[in-house]
DNA sequence: TAGACACCGCATTATA
DNA sequence: TATAATGCGT
DNA sequence: GTCTA
């Protein structure tokens, strides 16, 4: 079919990236033009009486905001660093002739309905950025005419985002940086959990030991490319935020390889041909990058995902629902809650992710952990003291500051999930009276049974109908997710080690304070007087499988994946029940034999955090 | 240049 | 009503 | 986003 037969087309800001060539290809396949030049326009000469009707421009989405339900672009340099000197004319023709845009995705949806419908949804309009100043930019005067507008401006916005850049204000990014840069503990004998009780203290030698272990480890390199590993990083996230988990993993990827490269990058071309998982496009921001000393757009486009980013640092809450909010000029919880309340009555675990939204955006000291340990076997001990329980993940990779705790329980010999499913529950609940544990995130028969009263306070907080339907699950699971809260009369509570950090804490906004659990504790920020809650995990395994499971949730992330990619190569699969070739199982028993069917050396948890092969 | 990029569990929603 | 797909979490 | 077959 050919149904761009007569219609050309100017795709913005560039054809460079891969995405774009499909649309190209598409239009190109439907009998529709490319216009790459000026001479383009020309040669295709405009009808005498339509004008210029004939042209579109297209406009890569992911330039576009949503205003009021109209796409709106902004003129900023993001935008025009993007175009080349071709571009660049043929955008000022097209703001000359009013040439129709439409963002570049309505081209699928045209050949879906098989034919062009452009209407005031499609339709974007070009506004300045009420966001940013512009620089001059070299090749255009009629750019720089709008430089000097912007300036004058919108001055405050300027200091504004040079404060955020400096990174001394509390902006969203500065938790983003510290994601996964906790220090280590340098204590090579203790490497397994809590078999051992000397319990490394985390205090302020922290950043000591951090440097110290760089030093030796050669994994990170210290002169000259932070700047760039930085910028990757956010790249990284901002496309997590976006959803796009595959491009944010491009990104995480190259940033990797940049901190182990031991050089400090001097070209563009040597960065591309020298380090992995770096190619056309991550290469032309690094040019950028050398020749500025900044990426334009970046911190426009952190910006634009600050709202999804708020949404989704609540539990409950992924990419997509926070998009779907974002599109609709959300702003908060609270709105949504307005506007949806049906979520939040059905999704009720999402009321807990909000009530400890702060809590649990927050770090947790090694320290506290075993506490929480402690609390629990001594608990598990007086129903059945032949199930054993270890703390996994970032704790046993020595991390002295973890996200959550997970905890593994498993039973010599014993297989039977629900069995073991059956003691977790009941201490599980036994620790809900005693008002340690405070919130379930999943129910079951019996947990509903204690836990619905707090369920319909909540809802009611929220100020919405109780819903009788909540969905039960009557299987006994191999894992229940879970917030805990210790008390204070635990001695050696130690204030100094929960100071409020205005740099890394993720706060509420004012308007969604009232459901949260501290609301109480009044908004004057001083040391915390109580532990946060914390988000726990319990997960079961098979003794059979305990080697695979521990492999499982120890982590990290990115080392499960290298090492079950490793696995696919060798035409085998990792999982947290196994190593299998052909559904076979090979080895779940043994963690250090699962790497010698790998072929690869047995590594130490405090080891496995990045790529290591 | 298309397809892979780790894998599984649970709850919900879409579809046949 | 059964099965597939989606969303979120690990 | 990059890598690979």
């Amino acid at each position: 079919m050919a149904i761009f037969k007569g219609r050309s087309f100017i795709l913005f800001p560039n054809n460079e990236v891969s995405s774009i060539n499909i649309f190209e290809n598409l239009i190109k396949n439907n009998g529709g033009k490319i216009i790459e030049y000026e001479h383009d326009i020309t040669n295709a000469s405009p009808d005498i009486n339509y004008g210029y009707s004939h042209i579109i421009g297209l406009v890569n989405d992911s330039y576009l905001t949503l205003n009021n339900n109209k796409y709106e672009i902004y003129e900023n340099n993001l935008l025009l660093n993007e175009m080349d000197l071709n571009k660049r004319k043929l955008w000022e023709f097209v703001k000359k002739n009013n040439i129709t845009l439409v963002n570049i995705s309505s081209v699928s949806f045209w050949l879906k309905v098989k034919k062009i419908l452009i209407n005031q949804d499609n339709i974007i309009t070009i506004t300045k950025d009420p966001g940013l100043h512009l620089e001059e930019i070299s090749t255009s005067d009629s750019c720089n005419q709008s430089t000097s507008e912007c300036e004058t401006d919108i001055g405050d916005i300027i200091n504004e985002l040079v404060k955020c850049n400096s990174g001394s204000s509390k902006n969203l990014n500065s938790n983003l940086n510290n994601a996964d840069n906790v220090g280590e503990v340098s204590s090579s004998g203790t490497l397994h959990g809590l078999k051992n009780e000397v319990i490394p203290q985390y205090n302020n030698e922290i950043e000591e030991d951090n440097k110290s272990i760089s030093a030796s480890s050669l994994a990170r390199n210290t002169n000259g490319n932070e700047l760039l590993i930085k910028t990757l990083d956010k790249l990284s996230k901002i496309h997590t935020i976006r959803g796009d988990e595959f491009r944010s993993r491009g990104y995480k990827l190259a940033k990797i390889s940049v901190s182990k490269y031991p050089h400090k990058i001097k070209s563009a071309k040597e960065a591309q041909e020298k380090i992995p998982h770096i190619g056309a496009s991550i290469a032309k921001k690094i040019e950028t990058l050398l020749k500025t000393g900044k990426l334009p757009g970046l911190e426009i486009a952190s910006k634009l995902e600050s709202r999804k980013e708020y949404f989704s640092s609540c539990y409950g809450i992924g990419p997509v629902t926070a998009e779907n909010w974002d599109s609709l000029q959300i702003n908060s919880l609270n709105e949504a809650l307005k506007r949806f309340p049906k979520i939040f009555q059905h999704d009720w675990s999402i009321l807990f992710g909000w009530k400890y939204y702060e809590d649990w955006n927050k770090k947790i000291p090694r320290s506290e952990c075993v506490k929480h340990m402690q609390i629990i076997k001594e608990e598990l001990k007086l129903l059945d003291d032949s199930i054993e329980c270890e703390i996994q993940g970032s704790f046993r990779r020595n991390r002295a500051l973890c996200g959550d705790i997970d905890i593994l329980f498993y039973k010599k010999e014993c297989d039977d999930i629900s069995d073991l499913y059956v003691v977790l529950e009941m201490l599980a609940i036994k620790l809900y009276k005693k008002k340690y544990i405070k919130c379930f995130l999943q129910l079951s028969k019996n947990i509903n049974l204690v836990f619905d009263n707090e369920i319909q306070t909540t809802l009611q907080k929220a100020g919405i109908s109780n819903n009788e339907f909540r969905s039960i699950s009557l299987t006994n699971r191999p894992k229940l997710f879970l917030g805990a809260k210790l008390s204070t009369t635990i001695p050696e509570f130690d204030t100094s080690l929960y100071t409020i950090n205005p740099e890394i804490d993720v706060k509420l906004h004012s308007e969604d304070k009232y459901m949260s659990s501290s609301v109480q504790a009044n908004s004057v920020s001083h040391a915390l007087e109580e532990y946060p809650c914390r988000r726990i995990d319990f997960f079961i395994c098979k003794w059979s499988e305990i080697g695979a499971s521990k492999l499982h949730y120890t982590g990290s992330g990115e080392f499960n994946r290298e090492v079950r990619k490793i696995a696919i190569s060798k035409g085998m699969k990792l999982t947290q029940h196994g190593l299998y070739q052909n559904d076979i199982l090979l080895e779940s028993f043994n963690e250090k034999r699962i790497f010698d069917l790998l072929d690869i050396p047995f590594i130490e948890p405090p080891d496995r955090q990045e790529l290591k092969f």
